[in-house]
DNA sequence: AGTGGTCGCTAAACTGATTTAGCAGAGCAT
DNA sequence: ATGCTCTGCTAAATCAGTTTAGCGACCACT
């Protein structure tokens, strides 16, 4: 790979300078003495040979790589991942580096295997990426440079980026009290472990927290809450069977997710219910899968995306403290309606 | 990151012996005649200062850097990114090799800087590999060295690694066949640009010429082709309501993909007609909302991380130069039945 | 004439590894 | 005593850059 490249000798000798002079030239040093013809020379000879500097010795003695590590715990099992690192790989690229990516699959060994590849390849610093939000510990030795969050929080105060689940809670409420829905609102998602432990997830606590707060100042509280031990479609069909055979039917369902959004109308369908006319859905995360339902299920966008790239800009320009919080966007969508009647 | 490691320099101090005797036992030098006890010597330092090579540093030295480079066109837009991703990753650390990852974006300035970023970097090969299984050119610049196209074909004859796109179309139609369907089996998600250009796709005439093989060889044609735009749920849906409206209703559906499958679920449910005692369905790719429909739909896997994984090792291992099949496995689920009456 | 400053540039050290070439001492035969 | 081989080890070169220290020429000033 790459063999034969011309080297900054073989540009100085063309040049008829020193390698230092053609160093200097072609980083820009400033408050070099260097002629104008110098510089002429020394650029036409780059260009000539098609110069391009080694980064591993360049980095050697620089210690700078110009690679960011991007260790996560699971690439594969979300289709999200592939968002988070595309933001990353964009705003990488504006500054000119380049990702090195591992995957621990949250196992302990090869965790500890990742970390050392990459340090011993002397990144410029780590982005430690968690596909669920959620709170975790850093391991010790990344924190010899520099290091940021992504998708997670941690007790040490390290800078992070996460989703606005609270303010997505809050979009989601507000959109069903604008259109009138009060008194027959439900909820499909409420989970125990996933509220109550932070390390398995921070969305939860959030998402119902905005949505309590928002619907509290309206004077307005949840029809039914439903329970499920997982956020699958198939958890949220069960539950929407459940609410339908209640003496009561809701005007409007939240789901905690997209996957149980489907499973709901899944469930609706089956009873013969049309969406938005009888029920009105709304729900958190804009899968794909939102948009191809039939009617489009209005939701709350994960900005994968923007978080991505916001963990690069953190880390290499430096960054505020308090976790950086990143909207989630409101994608209105036909399954919203006023309440029947 | 990584300030004050140990180096060689120090190994060799502490164990009292020169830095040639310290890297020839970490390394594991045949031939030396370096004793026992030196070898327990320099084992014991390095094991105390915790010492791990600087890899630019050897890399500087040995031109190798145990680093692949990944290229891709797109990362982000399809699901089953991540799984190439995630085994080549995983084949890449059982090599104790790691991956740097761009994506081009099929934009040109674009890939020019990412070949030369990772050129740049020295890696050992290059992963190119592309979202949709196609044909495609291979940028001359990374010729130099070992390169192994991903979900994709040359025509300069690289190793490549493919999905068996034929094998898989010809186990639709016979796990159809083998159900008692032989004169109203339908097929959705013609598509004359991505069956004619194998720079749009390879995998719609792959998968085509498999059916088609099967069938005739049991002396069965389809009922009907559907045209679609694309291979969207909303094309299959239309496709569907189409098929519906005409006199003779199939008993069988073959979706060219997932999505175009779900579209037709949709379509069948609004008709009030049940999956699979009215019609069966199958198609291809084992995208998550195939598991999640109801009931779940029977497709043929895309296997990616296979692919990824197999990716790795043609290149460090060398390889086949026909184009690497890898099988795409029928996943049964509950929407095959013989058919009705 | 001597001193000091600026200009334009370069030699050499340095980064941390691998690798080549070769040295000192022991043992043995002549 | 001399020459030879083998053993166990090391000095120094090398990779391709960056950086430090400083050199010679020229000019101005006293």
């Amino acid at each position: 790979m790459g063999r034969n490249r011309a080297t900054l000798a073989d540009v100085a000798r063309r040049a008829g300078l020193s390698k230092t002079a053609a160093s200097m030239v072609l980083n820009g040093r400033e408050g070099t003495r260097l002629s104008a013809e110098a510089h002429q020379r020394v650029f036409a000879a780059a260009e000539e040979l098609g110069y391009r500097p080694n980064l591993a010795a360049r980095s050697l003695r620089t210690r700078k790589t110009a690679t960011i590590a991007f260790v996560s715990d699971i690439v594969a099992t979300t289709r999200f991942a592939g968002d988070l690192i595309r933001g990353a790989l964009d705003a990488a690229r504006e500054r000119d580096h380049v990702l090195l990516i591992t995957e621990t699959q949250g196992d302990a060994t090869f965790e500890q295997y990742a970390i050392e590849a990459v340090l011993d390849r002397q990144v410029d610093g780590v982005i430690y990426a968690a596909m669920a939000t959620r709170r975790l510990a850093v391991p010790g030795a990344i924190l010899g440079g520099p290091v940021v969050l992504l998708n997670a929080t941690s007790p040490d105060g390290l800078p992070s980026v996460v989703p606005d689940d609270e303010g997505a809670g809050r979009s989601v409420a507000a959109a069903l009290l604008e259109l009138g829905h009060r008194d027959a609102i439900a909820l499909i998602g409420r989970n125990r472990l996933k509220e109550d432990d932070p390390e398995v997830s921070l969305a939860a606590r959030a998402r119902l927290r905005g949505i309590q707060q928002t619907l509290g100042e309206a004077g307005v509280s949840l029809l039914t809450e439903c329970f499920c031990t997982e956020w699958l479609p198939e958890h949220g069909y069960a539950a929407m069977r459940g609410l339908l055979g209640k003496p009561k039917r809701p005007s409007a369902i939240i789901c905690m997710n997209d996957r149980l959004a489907f499973g709901a109308y899944q469930a609706l369908g089956e009873a013969g219910l049309t969406v938005p006319e009888d029920i009105s859905v709304i729900s958190f995360d804009d899968d794909p899968i939102a948009a191809w339902l039939r009617p489009g299920l209005a939701t709350t966008a994960l900005p994968h995306e923007q978080m991505g790239r916001r963990a690069v800009e953190l880390l290499l320009d430096g960054g505020t403290n308090p976790p950086s919080l990143v909207p989630m966007p409101l994608r209105r969508r036909r399954s919203l309606a006023p309440p029947p009647g």
